[in-house]
DNA sequence: GTCTATAACTCGATAGAC
DNA sequence: GTCTATCGAGTTATAGAC
């Protein structure tokens, strides 16, 4: 069956080529810019020929989102790995989160801002679960924060990692809609915001 | 010259009607929602007689968004006025944020998670500078903790409201878009953060 | 599978009559 | 000021030829 392979092969290979063409036309222009003629026509197919590899445009932008959720994980993992440290790693996740956001603005907005079917769909079909496993990035320093007492036995992990991550959207997604705002620099409301969960849930002095 | 009086009343009347309508629609179907055409429909004007009064959709926005804002500052206002003690009025300014932003959800969006150029214009027009009266309500209790001696000489206030305010704003534009997302209750998240931020603030031992 | 062609809409905004 | 009528440009999606 080499024949049936080898054009399964080219068919995969349209599909990347597609969802390339349409990140960059996302990346470029914003969510809003991307249409299927102008897709079509960046890469010299037909609007029609793209509806053989995705149902409709709403298709394609699940996609995006989901590749684009695998790049914020992997961002979010190389910040890990640099950091054996906990409380390092932590600063290192919150700017490579921010990082990625403001790299990447429409993919961030995309996935995090927009149409909360849409998120609610991706999510649902992440692979291998990519969002616990981002989200266990941030448990961790935490869990082993608590483990070596630097945080209260009562300091729940995950409480205090969906604090930081509401931080670090927080910060993200002003920045994205309204750039001027937090007259504060993104370094010091992480600083100070780190600073403030693990100062304020050490344990008490007596 | 009561004629023209009269006559700029009424003008200024169905200038209100149609914000209104918007606003409904705004509110109904999103933002996505509100067309020249439809707005017309609703309130039995044909699509060009909505051009006397606004200069364009875009213009109709940033009324709306002027609105929206002030109606939030007044939630707040009202919020701040029932709590004497600097950290219960923190509390209640932070509830008061996050429940205006699920009441009026799309309102929230426009505001603070769409249009980047459409929130900028917005905030440069605010009539008695509506936005710095809004996040001074913030900033005061943290001076007044800061004054008490609660917090540390060395504890900027401005700074720690730009942490709430990031909080706050990540908690609602979070559960706008992943309502599933943040496994932690808001309640929660708020309670945490603050805590964390009065605790993690607090002059030292010794 | 991919093409051309087009259906069947949507929209914002404006010209010109009244 | 408000109307009707329409322009011009946009859209997704599909029918049918190849």
């Amino acid at each position: 069956m080499a024949v049936t392979e080898r054009r399964e092969k080219r068919r995969l290979a349209l599909r990347e080529t597609i969802l390339e063409a349409a990140q960059a036309i996302v990346r470029e222009d914003g969510l809003a810019a991307l249409t299927i003629r102008k897709l079509a026509d960046r890469i010299d197919y037909s609007p029609a020929a793209l509806y053989a590899h995705f149902e409709s445009r709403d298709a394609l932008l699940a996609a995006i989102c989901r590749e684009g959720f695998a790049a914020l994980r992997v961002a979010l993992e190389a910040a890990a790995a640099k950091n054996a440290e906990p409380r390092a790693r932590l600063l290192a996740l919150a700017f490579a989160y921010v990082r990625f956001a403001l790299d990447r603005p429409e993919t961030y907005r995309l996935i995090f801002m927009e149409d909360p079917a849409l998120t609610k769909g991706v999510f649902e079909t992440l692979e291998t679960d990519d969002g616990a496993r981002a989200l266990a990035l941030i448990v961790a320093p935490f869990a082993e924060l608590r483990a070596a007492g630097t945080l209260r036995r009562s300091a729940d992990p995950a409480r205090l990692a969906d604090v930081l991550w509401v931080v670090v959207h927080g910060i993200a997604s002003l920045r994205l809609s309204c750039p001027a705002l937090p007259a504060t620099a993104d370094a010091t409301v992480i600083a100070t915001a780190l600073d403030a969960l693990v100062e304020g849930w050490r344990p008490r002095s007596r």
